[in-house]
DNA sequence: CCTACCGATCGGTAGG
DNA sequence: CCTACCGATCGGTAGG
């Protein structure tokens, strides 16, 4: 049974890529040792490399596990014929439900994919560049039908995808602002300043 | 000699920072050596601490002169009397234009800051917070004049700065998306997501 | 899973 | 500004 896309945090494999992510988006990949992702985890150092080669290779689990997940969805959002407006609007809401519900990990493959060793760094930079491409092309044709104002498509999605990635999640809970109204609020301010 | 030293420029901490600024945002603070940077300036390390007592030392000008600069900015609009759209709008046309120029400076104190020590740590994240809660009452002022639509104000501040945190400089020549184009856009999505 | 350990590199100091 | 150098810590390996 091909279970490419998840990772079970029953596994070892699995209990280490969740702490690595926590670890990772505390204090950076740089600034994290093997020792203390191995201290977090509660065994020493070398037995992590029972289950991973490097540390590099920790932070490519993370990083393609998430894009492979952008990615099907967005296939999945291609595939349905709907109006250009509700495919943006599918997609925000995904992307905005993907930081609330993988925080650590989203946050790990958008700051720290910088320290992916090639080729895989060229790999993660391509699906990039392909994933906002595909992205601009629905915001184009929304333009072209006037469901959306016409705006550069490029600086549209750059809007759109930073906004939701500087989403801090450990704020709901201080200011009482709950997801859903989270969610609500941020694809009004979005959705208002595309739409025509 | 070195003639480099004393230039109209600025002085030799102004070339150190400005240097570490560049290696800090492609590399990020941890993965960059004192070493690294003193090559990049064609000094040896030790050089460098005749000029900053430590390698946090730099980080730490970098990330308040950053800070300052966008509360000295605050400090006006707040002064000057003009609708609040129009103070959001200002600070929006400001933020953008210091992502413009001063891009690898606000990158390294929007994305580095962490690696701060105390207790300029927490010094930066209360200004941080500070400034925040300032643009947030502009956009409570304006929720309440019927300028600005009825949203959260801090999911507001989230959306408008982490959108504009998001604009990566180096695109702009490769996708010939002009800086005033990208001001423009950027500016008509977000005011129009948020006004009345 | 562990202990023992290696070479490389780090931030920083001494001294001139 | 430099050379010489230090103790600490790093990612990773050997071997059981």
């Amino acid at each position: 049974m091909p279970r490419i896309l998840t990772t079970k945090h029953g596994t070892k494999k699995g209990v280490i890529t969740k702490k690595a992510s926590r670890l990772f988006k505390e204090k950076g990949f740089s600034a994290t040792s093997m020792r203390d992702l191995a201290e977090a985890i509660g065994v020493e150092a070398p037995s992590l490399y029972n289950h991973f080669g490097s540390k590099n290779e920790i932070l490519q689990e993370i990083c393609f596990r998430i894009a492979n997940l952008f990615n099907t969805h967005l296939n999945e959002v291609e595939m349905h014929i709907q109006p250009d407006l509700a495919k943006i609007e599918t997609i925000i809401r995904f992307h905005i439900n993907m930081m609330l519900n993988e925080y650590e990990s989203v946050y790990v493959s958008d700051h720290e994919w910088k320290h992916l060793p090639e080729p895989y760094l060229s790999n993660f930079k391509n699906q990039r560049r392909g994933y906002r491409a595909r992205l601009a092309e629905i915001i184009m044709a929304g333009i072209k039908n006037k469901e959306l104002k016409k705006v550069d498509p490029y600086v549209a999605v750059l809007t759109i995808l930073s906004a939701i990635g500087g989403i801090e999640i450990w704020r709901l809970s201080k200011k009482n602002t709950d997801a859903k109204l989270l969610e609500q609020n941020m694809v009004a301010i979005l959705i208002h300043g595309l739409k025509y």
